[in-house]
DNA sequence: ATGTCATATGACACACTTGTCATTTCGTTG
DNA sequence: CAACGAAATGACAAGTGTGTCATATGACAT
């Protein structure tokens, strides 16, 4: 994380540099991200850079943080969700809510999604089990009886999570288009295919 | 693709500068492979690269037909599909036939699944639509009523191949794990996970 | 043996990267 | 005002990488 002359830069000038680190790395993969770039967009001398923070991992650390930091507000603000909604409903309500938050946010989300197609070592050790509450709600559904017995939790949650992921490259087709491909592959996960 | 000096050369000497193109090209993202690297482990001069490949894509196109072809002619060699199979068991037995290509040759199919998740403008080019005789096969199962009417052939393609190609990094699991995580996958997207 | 021509070769020019560090600048405090 | 210390700065060293090119080599034909 950032060392403390970060800290103690005007409000100014760290948004100044937070800005420029987003338009880096929600362009480029990790690997190829320049803190050259960075220190250009932002307008600041290299020597800087290293003053405020370590290195390209210190850097995103701060920017990722930040951004989740903001997400979360956004998406918890929006919890007035039924408590007896079923894995279903939460999903598409949730994604509902990330939709607009992307749709606010373009480069923040490119981030997010930058990141789940990414392999870097130290990606991967960032990339958190946010499927954790995806999981325990397939399983209380499953108790509750609104899930066939022999699925397995874990399947599911993988699945949803990374179809709705590789959905999100679809973002550009605008809300109708986006919700209904998402609504479309619920209702498959939940029913099926084939006919009965 | 090669320049004629390349397709001169003994046959042992391409074989070795294949190799260490596969063994670059399997451990490297496209953006991240070095032809430093290649000529390295080829033990070839820089210079003779150039005068065998014009560049970095040159050099992964002719690494990559050269392993299609390969593939395809394992995967046809299987060919003895039951011409009435419903979508599933095609899909199934296409996957097992695959699989066991993956183990035969891990750095190709290395290759492909880093392929899969690069996002180059030169892979995204050159992915090509594999998936059309799979949406093909979803139509004509919609048609035989296999398949329930409202269903979007494309959007169901979509959806297997994105778990698919993931599941394939699970491929260390070993055959049975695989491929009943895959067999799982599949009766999902055929019946769904909720209770009737 | 001489000439020709395709190929082999590595030094080279250039463009980029990262992280460091001696120096300068500036604000605060005595 | 002086002096101290924190922060700013850009030149620098050392490491990537790419693609080119003049020259060396060697096989074959005359």
């Amino acid at each position: 994380m950032p060392k403390e002359t970060f800290n103690n830069l005007s409000k100014d000038k760290k948004q100044k540099i937070f800005i420029a680190a987003v338009q880096e790395f929600s362009t480029r993969r990790f690997s190829e991200v320049s803190i050259n770039q960075i220190v250009k967009t932002a307008g600041i001398p290299r020597g800087s850079f290293y003053q405020y923070f370590n290195d390209k991992e210190d850097i995103f650390l701060y920017v990722f943080t930040e951004i989740l930091k903001e997400k979360q507000e956004i998406l918890h603000s929006t919890e007035d969700v039924n408590p007896d909604a079923d894995v279903f409903e939460v999903l598409m309500q949730t994604i509902r809510a990330s939709y607009q938050w992307s749709r606010a946010k373009p480069e923040y989300s490119q981030i997010s999604l930058l990141m789940e197609i990414d392999n870097s070592e130290f990606i991967i050790r960032l990339r958190t089990a946010s499927a954790n509450e995806l999981r325990k709600m397939v399983e209380r559904d499953k108790q509750r009886g609104l899930i066939k017995p022999e699925i397995d939790p874990d399947l599911v949650v993988e699945m949803i999570y990374s179809f709705i992921i590789k959905e999100y490259f679809w973002i550009g087709l605008g809300e109708d288009m986006f919700l209904k491909r998402i609504n479309d592959i619920i209702k498959i996960i939940k029913e099926g295919i084939a006919c009965v």
